[in-house]
DNA sequence: CGGGAGTTTGACCTGGTTCAACAGGTGTGG
DNA sequence: CCACACCTGTTGAACCAGGTCAAACTCCCG
């Protein structure tokens, strides 16, 4: 097993283990689309291995023109960008069953980091491969689009928070999203209904200070829709959460998995 | 030529006329990457002919389940967002070259509508028949993941700006990155250096009042960043909006056309 | 000449920022 | 064992960027 240091001081570790995408977990869960035999053992000699992160790790960094594939097995991860000065917006999470850093390959430079939120598996791909996947199985390549245009809604629903909700609609509408996308993948349950994450990771996703999100946070606590535990979040009125935010739950519709 | 009236009022043209992709005059130009004969053909028989807008008409709407696949051929277009009172929130613009409603066709149906700015020509494309593309010619299939990750990085940036930039450095950041993207399809130019934007529209990209955008783009033209024509925008001062905005330009890559 | 779309300005108000201090938990080294 | 640093969350007070309201001005077009 190597160990490589990588960012700030948080660990990232090559792991020797190797889950055979036959027996992958996630892709049991009904979330995911149903893969012919073919494409399944594809998407196993595309894999090369797996990559283990302690919370906090930097997984990918801006600028970087080589970087890797990945989706994630399990666990929490986050991307973000940050202006010289230091200011930074976090962008999207990522949660299992997410592509991690597709611009790398597609477009040949990555132009946001991404790091680690909670302990993280991810399977990691050959990046130099993805123009076999797509000529070899046009389906695959098809789902990749759908997954980036995904993404894209996902950005779309972000940057109209940002942009048109109040900090108490915004926040609302934060912990609402990312519960719905935990719950289709079992990252939220009866047994760990907790979201991990900071409010100052609140802060730089809804583009407010740490001091208005606290107290942001805090009036959806009194209002009885959600409890903080210091580092993590739990949702006690989903619905809620929606209403204030004035948005309507997504439907769950199967995805691929690749 | 057929007719048909959308949304308010503004006319779409049923366009008898065609251009084949042969002879595309966007294609010719040096911002786009060359294509295989046989890609060419592919992308011909797909385009089953033109749709013609006036400014201000509806080209898409939120919640189409059925809408087609088109690109821009010219003509300025901007994809929007609404929350239920009527608060707007503009996610981005749309060139020549750009990919438009691929949500439609990927994910089966539209979560943001689409708007004329100027005068516009659009492909049409088949939507029924992007499987076949993905199929036939992986080296498209990659180029429509390509224009989705562009489309991404596109956001990203957006984000960022709407979370963590200032009312004068988020104006500045979304006039140079117009003046960049026009100028690459030769939208601006000596002849014709304006673009055609109202100060609303800026309005509802930055996330700002009215009355906050004048201010603001006022500041601009004061430091002779900018000038502004009624319903247009022309650029002084390129570098000045990029250093004050605090970015830094992209570099102009060759990118697919579809 | 009337009306609408786009822009401009001033006065006032408020949501959110900044600064500052503090509490609890955890990890580290002496 | 304590002392200390550090991270996360909390709260209050002063301040300001940007919002709201109101009104007018300039084109353009019918």
């Amino acid at each position: 097993m190597n160990e490589v240091s990588l960012g700030n001081g948080r660990r990232i570790l090559g792991n020797g283990q190797r889950i055979p995408c036959e027996e992958c977990p996630l892709r049991i869960t009904p979330h995911f689309r149903p893969f012919e035999p073919s494409e399944l053992e594809f998407v196993s000699s595309f894999k090369t291995g797996e990559l283990v992160a302690e919370a906090g790790a930097g997984i990918l960094s801006e600028g970087t023109n080589n970087a890797a594939l990945y989706t994630v097995l399990s666990g929490w991860a986050f991307r973000y960008k940050t202006l010289e000065d230091g200011r930074r917006q976090v962008l999207n999470y990522l949660l299992p069953g997410d592509l991690v850093g597709l611009q790398g390959p597609v477009m040949g430079e990555l132009d946001h980091s991404v790091e680690a939120l909670s302990n993280l598996v991810l399977c990691v791909f050959q990046r130099n491969r993805l123009h076999d996947l797509f000529a070899s199985h046009p389906g695959l390549g098809f789902d990749v689009t759908w997954l980036a245009s995904r993404e894209e809604r996902m950005l779309d629903a972000h940057l109209l928070s940002l942009g048109r909700r109040t900090a108490l609609e915004r926040a609302a509408y934060l912990i609402a999203f990312l519960y719905q996308r935990a719950l289709a993948v079992g990252m939220v349950s009866k047994k760990s209904p907790r979201i991990p994450i900071t409010q100052l990771l609140v802060a730089d996703t809804l583009g407010l200070s740490i001091v208005h999100t606290n107290k942001t946070l805090r009036k959806l606590s009194v209002r009885g829709l959600i409890v903080w535990h210091g580092g993590a979040c739990e949702v006690s009125d989903f619905h809620g959460l929606m209403k204030m935010a004035g948005a309507t739950p997504d439907e769950d519709r199967k995805r691929p998995l690749i």
